[in-house]
DNA sequence: GTATGAATAT
DNA sequence: CATATTCATA
């Protein structure tokens, strides 16, 4: 089962190095998962999902079935934990929303209020048409939209600042991000998003009229060169730290979570993938008995 | 044919 | 607004 990092094969664009095996080992220390255990999730929300809020999980580093690629590497460095032992990643996943909010047909009715909870026993059975989308051995499926939560894209910052703008590719930045489930296609239309944001704080960096630029962002606006391996060298480049008001950390006006009005029929809300994500790491954090994925598969072409 | 980046759609 | 999907292109 050893396996070796393999990434960036050259694609034909640009022809620089493609050198890369230094994060291998010492990626970016993030800092520590203090934070990660720290309550992510806000009591209330928590209420709402009715997961236990477990209040004694001091730290969770109990959690440790990981190790799929950089089980090898790790073993030396001290580091806090970096990506190494940041335990696997999994996304979140919420189910394919219609009409997230507003926009429906036209304007006047809205049928869309309802909730009934409360009764004990809800058998309300008599629903689902019955289809279970589930097929372990669906190659294709319709994946349930990506949430990129605080951790994740924690996640996908690091990497990408130690991949330097220059090796930071989809296909790049997610293998090393080495999250099942998650797609090339994902990381791409994030970091587009996210090199927006960039190009947008570079223009003004403090500038800043009152727009809703977060003080957060230390404007860690990544230079244009970059070389990460392989080069030349050195580069010093600590970590960066998470630029984008992601990972609402003291309060949470209304962040990463966003919106959360999910009218989620099951109260549960939590759908079950067939393929990825049942567990809840940062915020529920259910550890114990995580159930050992597939991980053989799909991911890493 | 694959991968990327931007545009466009949901 | 956040992601997904599509499109043109390297």
């Amino acid at each position: 089962m050893g396996e070796e990092v393999k990434m960036r094969e050259n694609g034909g664009v640009d022809g620089g190095d493609d050198r890369v095996s230094e994060w291998e080992a010492g990626l970016p220390s993030a800092d520590d998962l203090a934070p990660l255990s720290q309550p992510l999730i806000s009591p209330e929300l928590a209420s709402a999902f009715s997961i236990t809020p477990e209040p004694s999980r001091t730290l969770l580093d109990v959690s440790r079935a990981s190790e799929n690629t950089l089980a090898g590497l790790r073993g030396h460095r001290t580091l806090s934990q970096g990506f190494s032992s940041n335990n696997e990643f999994k996304s979140f996943v919420e189910d394919r929303d219609p009409m997230a909010a507003g926009e429906a047909d036209a304007d006047g009715s809205d049928s869309r209020k309802m909730r009934k909870i409360d009764s004990a026993e809800e058998a309300d059975s008599a629903m689902r048409t019955d289809n279970s989308v589930e097929d372990p051995s669906a190659k294709s499926m319709k994946r349930p939209r990506l949430v990129w939560t605080p951790q994740l894209h924690k996640r996908f910052v690091e990497v990408v600042a130690h991949l330097g703008i220059k090796n930071a590719v989809p296909k790049t930045i997610m293998q090393l991000m080495n999250v099942e489930g998650l797609t090339r296609e994902n990381v791409a239309s994030h970091l587009q998003k996210y090199r927006l944001y960039l190009k947008r704080m570079q223009g003004l960096s403090s500038e800043g009229p009152s727009s809703s630029d977060p003080l957060f962002a230390s404007t860690p606006v990544p230079q244009s060169l970059h070389e990460t391996t392989g080069g030349g060298g050195g580069h010093g480049n600590g970590h960066a730290a998470v630029p984008m008001p992601y990972g609402g950390p003291p309060h949470m006006p209304m962040p990463v979570y966003g919106h959360m009005g999910m009218q989620m029929g099951n109260q549960q809300g939590f759908q079950s993938n067939p393929y990825m994500l049942p567990q809840m790491d940062w915020s529920g954090n259910r550890c114990g008995s995580v159930v050992s994925y597939p991980n053989s598969g799909p991911n890493d072409k």
